[in-house]
DNA sequence: ATGCGGACCTGTTAGC
DNA sequence: TGCTAACAGGTCCGCA
């Protein structure tokens, strides 16, 4: 589920629960995600106190008194608050238990996710030191993405999904920016004019503030038993739409695959 | 340095 | 209807 929108959405979901709390108590069902859970998590979280909730790309930052609880949510992973009575679930990992009585609870079946310990600058862990800039900041412009793109010969969708260039650009919003930006997924990264590279920015900018939003109208349900955040009511104009016809022009949408991702444009709306 | 393919997993869907 | 194969929203790593 979570593209950068939908870990935002979680992050303000989570936040006003845990913030203030204190930890109760860890329980970890599943030690094997993408990186094993750290034996000694329970003992590290114990007893410290929740002082802010960040996110940096798709990483979830729960600071503590103590050090930082890095999480990553993967292709499936999901977060919600629930009570001590709530049933278990099948793929239900991570239990983090608060004074109070309620529960961070850690969802993911495919286990693609991720849980760090942090103690120290957060921001120079190895798998945040070498991340590009935050989409939605300043420093994400034409003239960052025309200056990095030079000489580059990977596909430009390629290009902007990779996290060294600018983070939390997944596929779906790859396909949807380019759309928007009339540009082919295909074309060489470092043959983008100046132009086509502030449409695209402005396209990545608008689509994740806009499916921030969204996902906001949903944050209630972070209380119950429906965590889903609301993407998938959003129009998508060519994610998943392959051989459908151009919401712009008609022609039929065509697909192919761009590093093994899937890849809709329209061959007559995207030069 | 850059770019590509493989790897990690389970659940859902498409196709025979 | 049932089985199998392909595919899914991420991203790190190793190799060419």
């Amino acid at each position: 589920m979570p593209e950068l929108p939908e870990v935002e959405t979680t992050r303000r979901g989570i936040a006003p629960h845990i913030l203030g709390k204190k930890v109760s108590g860890v329980v970890v069902r599943e030690r094997s995600l993408r990186w094993p859970v750290p034996s000694r998590l329970p003992s590290f979280l114990k007893d410290s106190t929740v002082r802010a909730v960040n996110r940096r790309a798709k990483y979830l930052l729960v600071e503590t008194d103590t050090g930082t609880l890095m999480i990553h949510l993967g292709m499936s992973g999901s977060l919600r608050i629930v009570g001590a009575d709530q049933a278990l679930r099948k793929h239900d990992h991570v239990d983090i238990a608060f004074a109070g009585g309620s529960i961070l609870r850690y969802h993911d079946p495919r286990r693609f996710g991720s849980m760090h310990w942090i103690t120290g600058d957060v921001a120079s862990h190895p798998l945040l030191c070498d991340l590009g800039p935050e989409p939605l900041a300043g420093e994400f412009s034409s003239d960052y993405l025309v200056a990095l793109s030079r000489k580059r010969k990977a596909p430009v969708k390629t290009f902007i999904m990779d996290s060294h260039v600018v983070v939390g650009v997944g596929n779906i919003y790859a396909n949807e920016a380019l759309f928007r930006a009339g540009i082919r997924p295909a074309k060489e990264a470092g043959k983008i004019s100046a132009e086509k590279y502030a449409l695209l920015v402005d396209a990545i900018k608008e689509i994740l503030a806009q499916a921030i939003e969204v996902g906001g109208t949903t944050l209630r349900d972070f209380l119950g038993s429906d965590g889903e955040p609301g993407y998938f009511k959003q129009s998508l104009a060519v994610y998943g739409r392959g051989g459908e016809p151009c919401i712009t022009c008609g022609t039929p949408l065509k697909e192919i695959r761009l590093g093994q991702r899937s890849t809709v444009y329209c061959g007559r709306c995207q030069r």
